[in-house]
DNA sequence: TTTCTTTTTGCAACCGGTTGCAAAAAGAAG
DNA sequence: CTTCTTTTTGCAACCGGTTGCAAAAAGAAA
């Protein structure tokens, strides 16, 4: 039967050492003044009493609380869960608790801002790639150190902002496709409001510019999904001619419109190509084996947290876009390339 | 230029409404003693001000601090993405706050104790499948109270678990395997320590004690990952035979195990049939339709949820097992029914 | 108007720590 | 053993709220 003690407290440690509850205090703080005798002394009679200090006490006179806002809406793109695995892991070994936030019923900023504000965090991290850059914004303006991670950067930046060129990811495959020899290509973007979309659909539009010889179209998903992803691909199916080859906005559409193709009796790579973004898990599981392009999802969320903490020593930290290069991941869903 | 401005605190609203401090926390105390005009004044000193309360602080008195802690260590699963999804939306609509906490790198559990009673949060939801019951015990022991979602139930049991009964899951598969007249079936299982495992696979053993007629064999994955069941069923495939279906542990597995087949020229369900385990987002996906048991997750979580509420009122509240019936979900991995 | 209730308000102590400051203790120098 | 420095310790105020209690205000009854 467990039973239900008061919590241990400083004082009750204090008590029983025979100190002050300033030197108690004081021996659970690194580089406190304290003698050797005291520490050992205040540590013995606190291990006695399994007595570990209240985080929450403490951070309302220091004024810092380790808690970090980890604010998201993209709960269902499952690179998400490899994002969320790495964010909460290096958090932690800095010491810092992620206190997390769900935007999918997207809330209007303010609120959220007002939300966390209440738990005093030292800091968010904005982990999406839809959300508006206002977003953000709104919690600089509210005072609170903000990085956003996987956001559109831009060249003035507000605030921070550390993931990857959206527009130069657009020109990549752009560049791959046409280095292919496709003689028209598609794309297939998600929602037409993210961010993320917008800029890699401007960075194929680009590229493609040089290349007048290349037919092109495009279009948008309903939603970064695999359902929106078939349903897209099929509507494209049914209104032919096709492209020949398609870059999609993101792996989970791309695999979307594999299924599409294959029901329709389309081959790929043979009879049409597609690439997609994000390696994700499954683009490489071998019944998908899907070419897409990656981002360093590590690295981005490494840099993410490395800046988060600086901040929390330099809340004026001038802003700073880090950004990290894509990579092609080529796979089955793109014939070779053409031999000169 | 964001000012650093001091954040504005209870007392600055007592002052510029000129009355006490204790009047303006009623104010924002539903159910206090406050008279209509005053909450009005107090309330447009704060709107003035931009007012809102600290948590933390007030937290310090009442000894609620709304934070749920939220702990698991099924990081790589799909579903736990859903899952992450539901919990936090239906904390947050509870007005609560999910404090994570990832255990992958697998502390001990009194390190992961201590760190979550530091934040003194009013609860602790453990959400995972392969989690050793002692894990929950620990937060139970030192008075946090806690729920168990996904794990393992007791008829004694010394936490609230709710979940499924997975041994009753793994009698469901062999039931069905039975019934599609397989002369010879397999459990293939995820880590043989994960608890969920281990019922899953007691619970099909048992079922085809009754069919001695049908031959049996089992083995285990090192892992719950694609990877993993890829890998193992490429050793089956190698140690031939085969037997005529598997039940895997999850669908992850599964999805690797069908790799695996694929590439070994291996027809499902023609050659070989595969019943999977949770209906996860992708056993739909038209290029793999998958045959599997599915979990009710949204109705565990919610019931988790309103338990975990249900608790901090009355944390000596009888500890309780829900389990929600699994339901098979038939695609097309496993060859039909035969007829009569 | 006076007296008794009921409601509203403010005072002050408290939650569990931290920290500036001055006093006490320890160590160094003479 | 003094005297001066440096280190260690405790006192007490404070962080931003909450709450029991008693005083003040408002309302009801007489």
């Amino acid at each position: 039967m467990p039973m239900m003690t008061r919590p241990v407290t400083l004082k009750d440690v204090a008590n029983r050492a025979g100190v002050s509850t300033s030197a108690v205090s004081r021996a659970f703080t690194d580089g406190a003044s304290v003698s050797e005798k005291m520490r050992r002394k205040v540590e013995k009679a606190a291990s006695d009493l399994g007595y570990s200090p209240n985080a929450l006490a403490s951070s309302l006179t220091t004024g810092r609380t380790k808690l970090i806002g980890l604010v998201s809406n993209n709960f269902h793109n499952p690179i998400f869960l490899q994002v969320f695995d790495l964010f909460t892991r290096k958090l932690q070994d800095k010491g810092l608790r992620p206190l997390l936030m769900n935007l999918s019923d997207e809330q209007d900023a303010l609120t959220s801002v007002r939300r966390l504000k209440q738990y005093s965090v030292d800091g968010v991290i904005v982990a999406s790639s839809t959300l508006p850059p206002e977003f953000s914004k709104a919690f600089r303006d509210a005072g609170v150190p903000v990085v956003n991670s996987f956001g559109r950067f831009s060249t003035t930046p507000d605030v921070h902002v550390v993931g990857v060129d959206n527009s130069e990811c657009g020109r990549m495959a752009a560049r791959e496709l046409v280095a292919r020899g496709y003689a028209s290509v598609g794309f297939m973007g998600g929602p037409e409001t993210a961010t993320s979309t917008q800029d890699r659909f401007r960075g194929f539009s680009q590229e493609l510019a040089k290349h007048p010889d290349v037919a092109r179209r495009h279009s948008f998903a309903s939603d970064y999904s695999f359902d929106a992803g078939r349903a897209e691909m099929q509507r494209l199916i049914a209104d032919a001619p096709l492209a020949e080859a398609y870059f999609c906005g993101d792996d989970v559409l791309s695999i979307g419109a594999l299924s599409a193709l294959a029901d329709a009796g389309l081959n790929v790579p043979r009879d049409i190509g597609i690439i997609g973004f994000n390696d994700m898990e499954m683009a490489r599981w071998e019944n998908i084996n899907l070419t897409t392009i990656g981002q360093p999802i590590e690295q981005i969320i490494h840099s993410s947290v490395e800046l988060i903490v600086a901040m929390l020593d330099d809340p004026d930290r001038y802003p700073e876009v880090r950004l990290f290069p894509c990579k092609m991941v080529e796979r089955g869903t793109l014939r070779p390339i053409p031999l000169p």
